[in-house]
DNA sequence: AACACGGGGGC
DNA sequence: GCCCCAGTGTT
């Protein structure tokens, strides 16, 4: 379909919106700027995040990664580290991979077509049109749940949003509707308007801008809007987990596969204790936890000592399951064996509490160094 | 198309 | 407590 054919069919409400977004937007630090490595980070980092509570880790971000080349020399480890208490730290190691894959295949420089800049890791189709609409002014539809929210209620698209008709139709309303001047604006305006007036439960529809617009308002389903499957409930796993010291002070540390959930961050040893395994002495599973030791430790003759009661239990939800923990303190026995100072591998580590602020910990065993004493 | 992948804030 | 958020990658 050609430009000019579009322009006059041009809803008036976007234009609304921008005026709107005039006064109201939101006073943000990636706002202050068009480098496009920054809107990058804001883009990735806010994903399925409110703004609230990311902030604070942008300003952090940019002050430790100040540009695409001081992120792509850093470590893996740092980069996480600085991720630390975001949540799904794919995030993190994939911008890490994206700007290397600037540097060594486009010279440095950000590349600017939609497809270029979606083939980038951690970039799909929502972040390349609000890097490309942001930064570079091109008219490109960023969809997040904001926009598929608002265009569900004022089109009453009675889809569900959540699959591929539904997102096929909202698809086509933006692009019919994303103004031809100030697309980044436009695109940004979705999302303050969407998390302040145009709200999930309830939608502040007396105070909208837009209700002359709206669909749903019109025929009285804007709080039923927008469809959306019901997500299954989350599987609940007991987790028993052993905090075990030694003589010297330090405690036993494992780092979680560089795959799957909390990838290559640091806990206790733990395992995981389905709920239909009723096991006697759950003291002694943290043991199993430590399978590849395991062994070793039986051969050498190690008990550790257990304390009789849990330190703690805790609670810990994920969006896909949920983690009961029960904490035990364990002693690594006092015996001289040259062998246990050697635990070199890089899954385990002994560590003195006063190193565990360096290490990006695996959710909520991070919680749990309050119980541990030097 | 379905699922894995965190954590926190609003209501 | 429940909902769901400036989504992407994998299977």
């Amino acid at each position: 379909m050609s430009e000019t054919k579009n322009k006059g069919n041009m809803a008036r409400w976007p234009q609304e919106l921008l005026q709107w977004y005039d006064v109201n937007k939101r006073d943000l630090p990636w706002r202050q700027t068009k480098d496009p490595y920054c809107i990058w980070v804001s883009e990735i980092m806010s994903q399925q995040t409110r703004i609230e509570a990311m902030k604070p880790y942008y300003e952090n971000w940019m002050a430790q990664f100040p540009t695409k080349e001081a992120l792509a020399a850093a470590d893996e480890d740092t980069v996480v580290k600085a991720w630390q208490g975001l949540g799904y730290y794919s995030r993190a190691r994939n911008l890490r991979l994206g700007v290397q894959e600037v540097m060594s295949k486009y010279g440095g420089e950000i590349p600017q077509t939609r497809k270029e800049v979606e083939s980038l890791k951690g970039v799909g189709a929502y972040t390349a049109g609000a890097i490309l609409s942001v930064a570079f002014n091109q008219r490109e539809a960023a969809i997040d749940g904001n926009v598929l929210r608002v265009y569900a209620r004022l089109y009453a698209v009675q889809e569900d949003i959540m699959r591929t008709a539904g997102k096929k139709a909202i698809a086509a309303l933006v692009e019919e509707t994303l103004p031809y001047n100030r697309p980044g604006d436009f695109n940004q305006a979705l999302m303050d308007f969407g998390s302040s007036v145009c709200i999930p439960k309830v939608p502040r529809c007396e105070s909208c801008l837009l209700r002359r617009w709206c669909k749903a308002d019109a025929l009285g389903i804007a709080t039923e809007l927008p469809i959306r499957i019901v997500k299954k409930a989350v599987p609940i796993i007991s987790v028993v987990t052993g905090l075990i010291q030694n003589e010297r002070g330090e405690y036993l540390l494992h780092r979680r596969p560089s795959k799957g959930l909390l990838h290559s961050m640091w806990e206790f040893p733990n395992v995981e204790v389905p709920r239909e395994a009723l096991v006697q002495d759950k003291k002694s599973l943290p043991l199993i936890g430590v399978e590849p030791l395991a062994t070793y430790w039986r051969n050498a003759g190690a008990k550790i000592q257990w304390q009789d009661s849990s330190i703690t239990t805790l609670r810990h939800v994920f969006s896909h399951r949920c983690w009961d923990m029960e904490v035990y303190r364990g002693i690594w026995p006092d015996f001289v064996d040259e062998k246990i100072d050697r635990i070199e591998e890089t899954q385990w580590r002994w560590v003195l509490p006063s190193e565990f602020t360096d290490l990006p910990w695996a959710g909520p065993h991070g919680k749990l160094t309050v119980y541990c004493k030097s």
